[in-house]
DNA sequence: CCATCTTTGTGCACGCGTTCACAAAGACAT
DNA sequence: ATGTCTTTGTGAACGCGTGCACAAAGATGG
């Protein structure tokens, strides 16, 4: 390690690996049940087992924060919660406000895991006259007007969107203007926003054509063997020309190699 | 994960990257966006800016897909969008369950981002009987007692779990014992399944500790300068003795109203 | 038909992330 | 103290993903 650019050379190692940061929260839910246990201590193995990683990645994940194990013994539990929740960040409070109060929005402000962290719902945020000051999950919903207001009054650095997808880009352009930095998108939409500004998004839509790819795959793999060549896959047996199929969608005639249903791309 | 057997030498380059396969949806979305507006053709420039990536990258993963652009001129958008929509399995039918109907089922069952890419809610399943019959966006809810059978009937292959985490490995695994070979996960469990079984999971929980992880970072550059040597990272200026800080500090103060805590410990 | 201009498709290099494998560190027993 | 046994921490190799940069392909205009 170090030989990368040390940017920094002050204190050491100062960039943890993106990918052992999202990993992070997945030991620390482990750590947290094992706490619970009274379980004194772990090892790599066991608590890998649990975090459904392999061990030497997760020695490797926390050797980027310092040496907290014992040798021939494994890691204390208690510890290490405090360790990885202090590394996250979590032992600060994190005010958070979530802008679109819908179906989805009201079901992430009711939600437990929010709280049970260290992120706390400071606001509900919709544009909706009608859902003004109307609580949901306890906590009454203030109007985007007052958006602003809000975010400074609590010091709100994180925020959630929840909003319709065409809204989404002015939500994130406002929140950031009133001083967001972190955000959280449900909104099937690309967000951009400006450096130093964090945008991570959930989008249910994408994990499930992700899904549907290797479901198909799946599919294809069963009856490929006798199904020659073209079974389930190689494109150049669909493709006839490039620039041919100008016009409707629907007219893509014999195109599947598997009598696949014509693509009819909706709203 | 994912791409456990490559026991496929047969056809070639069989395989798609999994990076590529998970931006696919993110261009057949801009695609579709074009398409509404009736734009014939895009260039890889303009099509990259509309997914927020890289032109070349996106040139890289189209190129897996096949020889779909003509030089000079870009990508016909109708037949990029159905050349994708296949490759993504999507014009088949996908009937998906859901399982657990409560705050966030309930959002999900409602969602219109389901239908729109042909996944069809073929059933919502809760244990609740009190839930039992009661339409949710429409749809009856069925009891879990049914699931096997429901799944077996409509061929479901995807199934989404939005149950609590406690029950969320019983659950999958009744899923996948029942023919399910695709689960999307909502719950804040490690769900374990036989290989050629791909799971997703979404966990807003993770999300938002990766955002304050980086929002502490912010927060700590810019008063490192002055901050001295434990400003907010060596960890040795916490540390006092690897096994010392037994139950001090409360660590996260949390005491989960929510059951977030996994306790299943796969042995 | 040729020249020019646009844009694709990809070879290549680089950096990140993963995994193996093992020396060293420490616990524990004798 | 010394030896044995367990488990960490990490060097090193490898594979994947990314982005640059450019030749080739094809459109377009003369
Ligand atoms: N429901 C789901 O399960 C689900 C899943 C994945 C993604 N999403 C996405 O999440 C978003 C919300 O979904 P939903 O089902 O809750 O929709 P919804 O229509 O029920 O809720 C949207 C809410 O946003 C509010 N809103 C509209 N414009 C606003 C603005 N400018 N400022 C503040 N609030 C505004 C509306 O008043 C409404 O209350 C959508 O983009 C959807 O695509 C939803
Ligand atoms: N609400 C959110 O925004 C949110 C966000 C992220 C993750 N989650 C997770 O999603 C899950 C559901 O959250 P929620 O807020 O909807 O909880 P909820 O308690 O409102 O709903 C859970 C539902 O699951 C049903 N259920 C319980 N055991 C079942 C079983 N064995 N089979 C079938 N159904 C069963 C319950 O009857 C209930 O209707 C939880 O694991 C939660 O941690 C929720």
């Amino acid at each position: 390690m170090a030989t990368g650019r040390t940017h920094r050379p002050a204190t050491r190692s100062r960039g943890i690996p993106e990918a052992t940061v999202a990993r992070l929260p997945l030991y620390l839910r482990a750590l947290t049940a094992l706490s619970e246990r009274s379980v004194p201590t772990v090892s790599s193995e066991e608590l890998a087992a649990a975090a459904g990683v392999n061990s030497a990645k997760l020695r490797k994940d926390f050797s980027y924060l310092g040496s907290y194990g014992t040798r021939g013994v494994g890691y204390d539990v208690e510890y290490l919660v405090y360790q990885i929740s202090r590394e996250l960040g979590l032992t600060q409070d994190w005010p958070v406000v979530i802008v679109g109060i819908g179906n989805l929005g009201a079901a992430l402000a009711g939600y437990g895991g929010f709280a049970s962290r260290g992120f706390r719902v400071a606001a509900l945020i919709d544009a909706d006259p009608a859902m003004t000051g109307k609580p949901v999950a306890g906590i009454p919903v203030q109007h985007s007007d007052d958006l602003e207001k809000i975010i400074n009054e609590d010091g709100v650095s994180i925020g959630v969107i929840a909003t319709p997808a065409g809204v989404a880009q002015q939500v994130c352009d406002r929140l950031v203007a009133a001083g967001v930095t972190s955000i959280l998108n449900f909104a099937p939409t690309v967000l951009s926003v400006p450096d130093g500004v964090d945008v991570r998004k959930v989008d249910l839509s994408i994990e499930l054509q992700i899904l549907a790819f290797h479901e198909q795959r799946k599919a294809g793999e069963e009856t490929s063997a006798e199904e020659g060549p073209d079974a389930g896959a190689e494109p150049e047996a669909a493709a006839v020309a490039p620039p041919a199929p100008r016009g409707a969608t629907g007219s893509t005639g014999r195109k599947g190699p598997d009598g696949d249903v014509p693509a009819v791309m909706p709203a």
